[in-house]
DNA sequence: CATGAATGAGTATTCATTCAT
DNA sequence: AATGAATGAATACTCATTCAT
């Protein structure tokens, strides 16, 4: 039967587990990750793993919370800062901010994200796609002449999901082509090529 | 050992294999894929299997192989008319074949990109990227004001590796906020605007 | 992982599985010995044997280191008696001591004796070696004549494996031609002509 | 169904598929060779193989009948001239040729024999049993003193098997420590030393 | 006669999960 | 609360044997 941790101890032992499975999961890749190794990781015994998680997938579930809650809480006090800037300084901040969190604690969230299977399944990434949202949606507020734009959805679309895949794959090359500076800035060049292409063209069917 | 399949009747069974591999990937997921899974799927007893696969890893290679071989072979005959043809229109075009071909046969390769862990890791996409970077330099050959592009590299990857993924991403949604129509077209406004707007920057910079 | 047994129960749980080994190689011999009877005679799950040996050869490992230890700790206390004894009753003790250890439980070390492959090729068969070794040197010790004997080393190789096998050999006979105290005392016998003859032959030299 | 080779070709092919066993032995070990090895290694078709063999053991029997066979056919020859030497050099002179057998041909059958499960247990090793009886009885014709001997039966068996092992354990011996010459002097030696001495005994017994 | 393709019962081994202490 | 011992269903893989061609 799984206990909410009540204790000071307990919230530490379920910490210490999440924190050994981006461990092992970095070790030994997703299916080389036994519970066994987890709970080793962690420095209790199996069975008490079991105390504060019913099976395996709880573990994972709670790292993928993590990540997600750890994504949030990197843009969140970002965007008061971001939605001042202009698009391409935004872009590339916010594209160091994501590396310098993808590539903290030895990589942890990159290789988690690298072995992630079913990325393109799991609808319930929506917490993160929520704030990324917001963040359109206030930089929007911030810049009304952007307002104009009917393809914004879409733009925003195909920028943060290849964005992101974008710098997963780069980071995750042995022998990259390209500095992390050339991606950011080309991303950023790119977005703002967009506004301004999209601007551009409202403006011509006027 | 693995033996070369020498008549025709092994032929037949080692395509089945390959096939059914993808049959269950799609029905099983990748971890809940088993070699008997397999084999039952291929209607063949497990031993045969391991006639012509010297494990399981082996069967996934080959339908890697497969994959990437259709993916060139979609390409390659495609090149000369894409060349030809204006960037936004060549985009799409791409793109729609490209959703084609993932969606050939149940989404066979769809649900095995979608699968397939570690995409970021695998070097060796390497066919693929070489046939797109052919495409891209042969394109060029055809449209030679884009050479003045000095970003070119850092732009086709992005377009490449985050249109890939978006495609791949949108596909796979249960319920997408976008037709594919409008994923495709704005993958093509974007590589149109990037395009006008490096070669504004290379005016205004002379 | 296999893990070191730090419980009591877990002592008894290895020392089991050991003992049921030997007695599916007497059942079953040595090809026809699966983990699986083995778990089921020590009468534990198949998993437990794998919590405490890393794959079948170990357990294999520790019935041999098993049986050698035992042979070591028959040896070594009979020694002190042995090396006081006259060549012809030392040997017979010896050999008949032999047996009551090889007849032991069932004939378990019998058994296991005569499946041994390869017994020819180890070359770790060496603390029986050396505690053979040792007994020959005391044997000595006590009894000085016998240092002048040239060809010492090779007669006790001689005498020591063709004894061994003999006995094993007769013990395993279903219809032995021989009763074992008629072998038994003609290796005495035999070792004491030797002995004899060697020292005549010595003498005759000088 | 097995059939009865009755064509030059068959029993070739016949001889191939037990000469393949050999190799296969000395190559893999016995629990590495299989059926589909030895056929490969005698150039024909696993099916091939079963239309002369019923099964794997009768491969593996037809291998021991080579032997029991060849041994036979070596000491048969051999044994007008053994019987009219001394003790001393019939002895060296029969291991000496049982060497070059367990040698020839890369050491088929002393890795045969090393290998050989169960050597202890089979009982039909009497041709091999009966030749050498029929040996010694010759030599006794030949020497009518030994005839005094009552222990007779005894010193044979000892001598004769423990000579068989200690040769095979020797000749297996990576390091080993005695050249072979001292051990065939040894167990020769020996032979002479225990019928010396009974004829002593049995002297002073009168 | 010859073959090699097909087979599936059988084997060693793993690992998430349970539970007695 | 904590643990580690026990478990057994599940999995990848092997190989003697059969049989259609």
């Amino acid at each position: 039967m799984t206990r909410k941790p009540q204790q000071q101890r307990a919230k530490a032992t379920v910490d210490a587990i999440v924190q050994a499975g981006f461990l092992c999961l970095a070790k030994h890749g997703i299916e080389g990750t036994t519970t066994r190794h987890i709970a080793d990781e962690a420095g209790i015994g199996v069975g008490s793993l079991y105390e504060y998680f019913a099976n395996k997938q709880e573990v994972m579930d709670a790292m993928y919370q993590m990540v997600v809650a750890d994504v949030v809480s990197m843009i969140q006090p970002l965007t008061p800062r971001l939605v001042k800037m202009e698009i391409h300084e935004a872009v590339r901040t916010l594209l160091y901010e994501f590396r310098e969190l993808l590539m903290r604690d030895d990589a942890r969230y990159l290789k988690y994200a690298s072995q992630a299977v079913n990325v393109a399944q799991r609808d319930n990434l929506e917490p993160i796609n929520k704030i990324l949202n917001d963040l359109v949606v206030q930089y929007v507020m911030h810049h009304p002449e952007v307002m104009r734009l009917r393809n914004l959805p879409v733009m925003s679309y195909i920028i943060i999901n290849g964005g992101i895949f974008s710098v997963i794959r780069h980071l995750g090359e042995s022998a990259p082509m390209l500095t992390f500076d050339q991606l950011a800035g080309g991303l950023a060049d790119m977005a703002k090529h967009v506004m301004d292409g999209e601007m551009r063209k409202v403006d011509n069917e006027q």
